[in-house]
DNA sequence: GTCTATAAAAGGATAGAC
DNA sequence: GTCTATCCTTTTATAGAC
């Protein structure tokens, strides 16, 4: 990467300081909105040493949105391990809109939607390491409760980007649009009403 | 509006050869990423006619969003009659994702996700007269079929925002990252899976 | 009402001292 | 490796002639 770390520990607390700064400022404003006078001001510090750890304003922002979206996936890695289908998708679905609910997740998708033109790859990466993840993971638990005969799921694969989907309701959507910010009991509604829906679509009816 | 709608003919032409010119530049890159210089590059003309006419930037974005929209939500607002809902359902599925998918669809949704915070009330104005609605109709019919017995649908508000979602996969997420442009047979297929999947998740097992 | 020319500001990037 | 000061491009917005 063009960025390169500090290797004292005065250096490194000017990064962090910077990236922390900046991460405010991106999530604030976005992309092209975002002045680096406005994360000089909060960081503190000069121009120049923003430039010498980042390179330009391009690889701050590749450095903000890399960290958001490791935080991010973090939670989603430990897949609930219930024995029960419907529990296990209730807790998945849960984990997955309290990341995407949350200020930073949608922060990210909003800036990453914005400026997907000119950060293609980061838009690759990240929805490779997050969305895809979590389909892949539910897709795999569908096709073997397929395999159990515990359900009936012709494309495992498919239903479960559809049950992601809709997860998020139009409560994503809506708050990326900031048009309102939900409570979590609306969410966990939410939530266990899609559950309900496939479990009720994907049950065998004998 | 600060908008002021020309009076004679040559204003009228000036007026749609701007709209279109800026039309194409916010659809590519955003709002503020879009230069005037490129707006007025296209259209011909001088940058003094465009602020006579939109008053500025911002009008001039408002103005082309609000056309973007109305021209997405005229097919919606002739809701398919046939009589067997899961019909209805399928062709209700595909006008919906024909919109959303459409070029200037994503690009509505592209630019009003990233500028949501710089035009709350043009966020609000276009959720209301579009997906909102759609749900609203399709709520309807699902409250209608299930006072009929055909279907058990406890909360058809709910049910509706969550089909309208699942009818997307992450087709449409992928195409708003512009990760890829899914076909049309794809695009058909998400839509039937979700159909198939409601249907099954509401009918009555008995 | 439209055009040419220009003002005015903002923001990204760098040179050079320490 | 960091700071101060500055350059330079881009872009919004307007003044004044026709």
């Amino acid at each position: 990467m063009g960025s390169s770390p500090a290797k004292n520990p005065r250096g490194e607390r000017r990064r962090a300081a910077i990236l922390e700064a900046a991460k405010a400022v991106f999530v604030e404003r976005g992309f092209a909105n975002a002045s680096l006078d406005d994360v000089i001001r909060r960081s503190g510090g000069s121009r120049a040493t923003l430039y010498r750890q980042f390179g330009d304003k391009e690889g701050l922002f590749a450095a903000i949105i890399e960290q958001i979206s490791a935080e991010m996936v973090a939670p989603l890695r430990s897949f609930p391990t219930d024995q029960d289908p419907e529990l296990i998708l209730l807790a998945f679905g849960r984990a997955f809109m309290s990341a995407l609910m949350a200020p930073s997740g949608l922060a990210l998708y909003r800036v990453l939607i914005g400026e997907a033109e000119r950060f293609p790859e980061l838009a690759k990466a990240v929805y490779r390491s997050g969305p895809l993840v979590a389909a892949e993971q539910l897709a795999l638990r569908l096709g073997r409760w397929n395999a159990e005969k515990r359900v009936s799921v012709t494309n495992p694969d498919m239903t479960a980007r559809q049950f992601l989907e809709m997860i998020k309701g139009d409560l994503h959507f809506r708050a990326l649009l900031r048009l309102d910010t939900p409570r979590e009991n609306e969410i966990d509604a939410c939530v266990r009403s899609a559950v309900r829906l496939l479990v009720a679509g994907i049950s065998k009816h004998n």
